[in-house]
DNA sequence: TTGTGTTTTACGACCTCC
DNA sequence: GGAGGTCGTAAAACACAA
């Protein structure tokens, strides 16, 4: 549950949980950086301060921000287990406290990718002792899809998923340098990290789509068309962006005016022209 | 402990845009 | 054609009640 879910949820909840039974201090595993290309990002001008600190959160998440220190980054685990994927083999590890002197709060400066050397910490990667499996594929008779052998599935460390979180609060859509540097920096390929981006997305709309229902008090087949193709939640569409910008997602995540740049391909020649 | 429901990764199909 | 988007879904990982 993660991560997003202990974004929904107090914090409380976390050190009970079984992936937060750490007893480590809360550790500045890693700030976020300054972000400086997120001027192409249209932040809202209230983030501008979220290249700070952990601590200096923008005024959207104040209380969230302050509850990401409460997320430890779990105990010290001697294999990460998404160091190793089909995308990026031989990866390393990386602890909290390496990444952090390697990254100090505000440097906004990405570690590079080599110069991460430890564990990366999850209590759910004490499970996983090898991962040697994962680099090779094998295919299903039965349906000729390509899974990872025995387990196609990885499971994020806290720390993954609790940088992914942060960036997708600051953006729901990532932008390719931004995916980049994040794949560097958390040990994933940018196709997972995209992918998560994805499913975060997916997620976020299924939740809404909940609340929706919720609060209507009515069932959402009222708000479809006779089709049922029509959600009331907008969908990626170029086109429809604007409203989608403005509509779609609930403040916190706040509201992030998403120009029509950072949803498609035009996004690729902004981001590379920077 | 086990059964069951939910969440999390990962993928394929299909779409739009350049 | 390639990139990235959504949508739907598979299956592992997980939470939790019985």
């Amino acid at each position: 549950m993660y991560v997003g879910y202990l974004l929904d949820k107090e914090a409380s909840m976390y050190p009970g949980s079984v992936r937060c039974n750490n007893s480590q201090p809360v550790q500045n595993f890693v700030s976020t950086p300054s972000y400086s290309d997120y001027m192409g990002y249209h932040h809202v001008p209230s983030m501008d301060n979220h290249g700070q600190s952990s601590g200096a959160w923008g005024s959207h998440y104040g209380t969230q921000r302050e509850d990401w220190n409460t997320y430890g980054p779990g105990p010290s685990s001697t294999v990460n287990a998404a160091q190793i994927n089909g995308s990026s083999p031989g990866q390393v590890s990386y602890n909290s406290a390496d990444y952090s002197s390697l990254n100090p709060a505000g440097s906004g400066v990405l570690p590079p990718v080599g110069t991460i050397s430890t564990e990366q910490i999850s209590p759910t990667s004490q499970r996983h002792s090898s991962y040697e499996w994962m680099r090779k594929t094998v295919q299903s008779t039965s349906t000729g899809k390509t899974r990872t052998r025995e387990k196609y599935r990885v499971v994020y460390t806290d720390h993954q998923r609790l940088e992914l979180e942060k960036e997708f609060h600051y953006n729901r859509y990532i932008t390719i340098r931004r995916k980049s540097e994040l794949a560097a920096n958390l040990r994933l390929s940018e196709r997972q990290v995209k992918i998560w981006f994805q499913n975060r997305r997916a997620k976020e709309r299924k939740l809404m789509k909940k609340k929706m229902t919720h609060f209507d008090g009515t069932s959402l087949g009222s708000m479809q068309s006779d089709s049922g193709s029509v959600s009331p939640i907008p969908v990626h569409n170029p086109q429809t962006h604007s409203e989608m910008s403005s509509s779609l997602f609930p403040p916190p995540p706040p509201p992030l005016p998403m120009t029509s740049l950072q949803h498609n391909g035009n996004l690729q020649q902004v981001v590379a022209s920077q």
